[in-house]
DNA sequence: GGCTTATTGACATTGAATAGCAATTTCTTT
DNA sequence: AAAGAAATTGCTATTCAATGTCAATAAGCC
């Protein structure tokens, strides 16, 4: 809620504000593996993004990525995309338009894409339920153009 | 493919046929976990399913359950829907409308609802993307009724 | 600087999901 | 109907993502 000065805060100051409500502590260790997954736009899992911190030099154990997911999804600063091979994947959505997703089935490629329309289908659900929607996921499942030419290729 | 006689197969018939189909076996225990799965319109996880069917006074392991379910989602059967609290939930799809989910971030109750505005965006990817689109999953995640009045009353 | 207490990293533990295997059972073939 | 090949079952052991424990450390407040 300290959004001073009329510019958007970076997701540093986002989540130095968000612990100091919450009483926790601003670590070195908090601030590279957020610096990490903000610097780029790719979806990650736990073991990923701690190998790509590891690869920069750092030594942050896997613990604290752990500990810190749940601080960053309460903060929304991320958010869980989905769940696959065991493990769940997630990606920065602060200073990122909304997005779903839309997934091979094949080859795991992911192309993402918005549509108004599921901003007019949650409208319709609150009239309709009562609910207060806070978000919404929407994931397409289906085969890639390549992956569409090879099973049509292998018949 | 085997829908003789214009009725529509059961979904053990259906599963018949694709177990021949793939050379696999027909057995007493798959029959009796795919009655259970079909008995209700309740989602369901391994260890809910697994104590129903005990309940009943059947003698199922867990591991042919475990070993069922890649199965029943490859003919179409069943479908995952969330992964919760550690474990993914299912439900069957056989002979039910597609649905989707709105559910409460609080007490984990869920409405189900359908939008036709979703099956267009599909066909807006199909056209855009080149990807032939098999399903979707669109999860709503919201407060209901109740737990929105709890919360402006602790506040 | 000094004090309180959250955080870290190392290690142990949990628990869903999978793998291995011998005893059965299904299903095709005579 | 009996036999044989191969899939399935239930058991156990194993994997591995995620969580818990705890002493040492470090952040944040005075
Ligand atoms: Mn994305
Ligand atoms: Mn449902
Ligand atoms: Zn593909
Ligand atoms: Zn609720």
């Amino acid at each position: 809620m300290t959004a001073r000065k009329g510019k958007n805060p970076s997701e540093l100051e986002i989540f130095r504000d968000f612990l100091k409500h919450q009483g926790m502590r601003y670590t070195p260790e908090r601030e590279t593996i957020i610096r990490e997954i903000f610097s780029t736009h790719e979806h990650f899992d736990v073991d990923s993004l701690y190998l790509s911190i590891r690869q920069k030099g750092h030594r942050i154990s896997k613990a604290s990525i752990y500990r810190l997911i749940p601080l960053l999804i309460q903060a929304n600063l991320i958010e869980e995309v989905f769940f696959e091979k065991g493990q769940m994947h997630y990606e920065h959505i602060y200073g990122h338009e909304h997005h779903c997703h839309l997934r091979c089935k094949q080859c795991s490629k992911i192309e993402e894409f918005s549509d108004h329309r599921v901003a007019q289908i949650e409208q319709d659900l609150e009239k309709r339920f009562g609910y207060k929607v806070l978000r919404h996921r929407l994931d397409v499942i289906g085969l890639c153009k390549s992956c569409q030419k090879k099973a049509a290729e292998s018949s």
